[in-house]
This record gives C-alpha cells, structure tokens and sequence, in this order.
DNA sequence: CCCCCTGGGCTAACAGTGTTAGCTACGGAT
DNA sequence: ATCCGTAGCTAACACTGTTAGCCCAGGGGG
C-alpha cells in the first residue's frame, strides 16, 4: 500500500485540489501462465477457506491435484504465492477505495473510505492478514502497486502525510479488530466513528 | 494491549476525569523458576540480536549450552516463551506509557504519549513486531495486563472509544514503520506529526 | 549405609515444513 | 521419425516443534 500518492505528486505539496484527482494509473498486473493463475486462485480459495496455516505447498498441491514438487515449475517458491496473494488484495482494496472516491458525493469522504477499508479487510481476514503480515517482498512487488492502492487517502486528504496517518489508522485498526485484540465487549462501530472523528473535525488547521 | 482502561471503568463514561486518573493496578508478574527466567532472558536477547527467525528452540537451547528437548523441562513449550517476551514488551510499554502521563506538564499529552510509543517499538523493532503477530495466546497472558498496558490512552484522551482508536492508530504506525511500508523518502516524523494533530486539534465537539 | 526419587540433562525419533535433483512421459515442431 | 520442452513424479535434504525414554547427580528417609 503506502499512501501519499503516486510518482508525479510532491510530496511537499499542501495542494487544494478539490476534485479529488486521481494522478497515478493503475499499474498493469503481471503476466502470468495459465497453469499459474489456477495455483494462485487455488491459494486464494485454500487461504480463505482453511486459514493461514493451511496454505502449504503440499496442500496446495493436494487441491489442485498435484504433488507439491509440480509446483515449482510454475512459481518459484512459496513467497512466490504469497506475493501474488496480496497483489491481489491490494489490487482490490485499490479499486474498492478509488470507488469510493471517485463516488464522492457531498460530506464525510473520510468515513465512507474508512467503512469501505474495514469492509473490505472483514470480508477477507485471512487474505488481509497476509498483506499485514510484515516481510513483504517489496521488490517483487509489481511496481507502483502499493502507491496507486494507497491513493485514494490522499485524495481524500489532500494533504500526503495526513494521508499517511489515516491510511496507518485505518490499518492499525482493521488488524486489531482482525485478531480480535480490542477489549472484549467493545462497540468497534464506535471506535471507527472516533477515528473517522480525528481525521475529519477540523478541516482547516 | 487493548486501550479503553480496566473494568472499573463504565465503558459508556464520556468523562471529565482531568486529572488523568488510574483505574487499573500494575497486574503482578507471573512466578517462574529462576531456570525459566533465564531461559526467556536468553530468548528475549536472541530474539533482538538476531532476529525473529533465529528464535527457534535448538538456537536458543544452543545460547545456553544446552539441548532443545531440555528446555521442554522448564517451559512447556515454544508459544510459552513467546508469551512470555510478548508480556515483557506490554509491561514495558505500560510502564513507559504511564510514566509519560504521569509526568503530564501542560499539553499535548496526546503527542508526547505518541512520541513514546514510537521510541519503545524502534528501540525494540523485533520485540515489537512479535507482539505485532496476530494469534496472541490471549488466555495465557496475565490477567488484566493487555488492558494495564492500554490504559494511559485512555488517560490521555478521557473517551474509551478515542483511546481505542488512537491506540490502534499508533499500533498501525508504528507497524508501518518498522516493516519499512510507508513510501520511500517520506519524512515519518510529519507522518506522526499529522496523527498527532489529528487527535489533538478539537478538545471539545 | 543404602535406597529411592526427583530434577535436569541427554539421544533418538516423528511428523511436518520448504525446496532441489533427477527421472519420465506426453505432445508439438522440425 | 526424431527432437525437445512441458509438466508431472519420487527421493531426498535440511530445517522446524515436540515426545519418549534413558541416565546420572544430589538429597532425604529408613
């Protein structure tokens, strides 16, 4: 992700820029084999449905039929898939969040991209977790793909490192409620809303 | 961790409460052999000095001239030692946290218990990220300690669901920061600087 | 004095992980 | 008809956490 917008955006600049630009494209995904694809949707499904512990390359191998050795002549490694795996989640928060933005209708862009972030994450625990989940391969990342999916805070701050901070929020609070590390009996909807309070309140300062 | 104060505390409490007020007591340290105490403090420098993926039982068996089905006499396993290293780090925390409210001078309460929070997970980045990791074994952790830990949020911000959601936001801060994922080149103290202002700027609305 | 027993070490082993080497069968191109 | 790359296979290696079972030193009770 890494919010504070794309290439050709200074960082310095504490922009006006109402309409809510967008300035990076959206990066082309990699090419891949067909055979592949199919271990990568494969890992997706295995990921959702049996859980972080449950993606090993044999059991990868297992649910597509094959001996996990096979796997190697398709990818690389293990890192490999799980690469792919959060290109693929980042991909989708991107779109989900520049949906939002560009939908901006009157008030409140921080509390529908900050909802839209939490839906998102809920719906794919464990594929979220796999993009919080530290290492990151970082240069095998397709290229400006953590930039573009980080956007769209920036356009709804206008401003970089608010952006930063909202994007580190909403972060920080999505893993906590994913590993269900709030104080048991807590009202999450309320602790969003008091996040989406701070970066919203005070317009000019 | 987990902000938003101990059980004394009404959750629904939109206090007052300006003279940052305790209300859970410093839970007590867990009894273990002096063996065990040993072990986790080699575990803890091992864990530091080397990194997360030397903190296996043979390597940490090795450090103290002993072998790895020996430790199993002392601790009942590897989640234990890491249990232990994670309260380590929350009583560390806690007590830095505290500290800093305590000596509360005049303002920005909020921005100094930041400033804290940032030095202690970068004085410690892989101690830090251990307790980042997701499963937690939350019912072997000592009672009432997440909640201790998490406290001066609350302290500092007098709103349970404020504390929450600050507390998540420097947890995803700080995250961000140690995992090197925030966009090359970007100067973090304005980033911690935006968070701060954030939850600063409106005392009262 | 001897016995017993417990604490704390040991080796061997198991099941599981990612990964490599080397073999083989099939299918399309020359 | 021959070649060769594609895509599967088995065997194996080095590593992980963990269990079972052995053994030896030290201390207390008869």
């Amino acid at each position: 992700m890494s919010a504070a917008g794309g290439a050709p955006t200074p960082v310095s600049a504490l922009a006006p820029a109402l309409p809510l630009p967008r300035t990076a494209p959206r990066p082309e995904p990699p090419v891949r084999s067909p055979r592949a694809t199919e271990i990568v949707e494969a890992a997706q499904r295995l990921l959702e449905t049996e859980g972080a512990e449950s993606l090993t390359m044999r059991r990868l191998g297992e649910v597509l039929g094959i001996r996990a050795p096979s796997l190697y002549k398709h990818l690389p490694g293990k890192p490999a898939v799980e690469t792919a795996l959060i290109e693929t989640a980042l991909w989708g928060i991107g779109d989900a969040l520049h949906r939002v933005v560009d939908a901006a209708g009157p008030g409140d862009v921080v509390g529908r991209l900050l909802a839209e972030y939490r839906r998102f994450a809920l719906a794919r625990p464990n594929l979220y977790r796999l993009v919080a989940a530290d290492p990151i391969g970082r240069a095998d990342l397709t290229p400006g793909l953590e930039g573009w999916s980080g956007e769209p805070f920036y356009r709804a701050t206008a401003e970089p490192y608010v952006a930063q901070a909202l994007w580190a929020a909403a972060h920080g609070t999505v893993t906590l409620e994913l590993s269900d590390r709030f104080l048991p009996g807590s009202d999450l909807d309320r602790t969003w809303a008091a996040l989406a309070r701070a970066f919203t309140a005070h317009a000019g300062d």
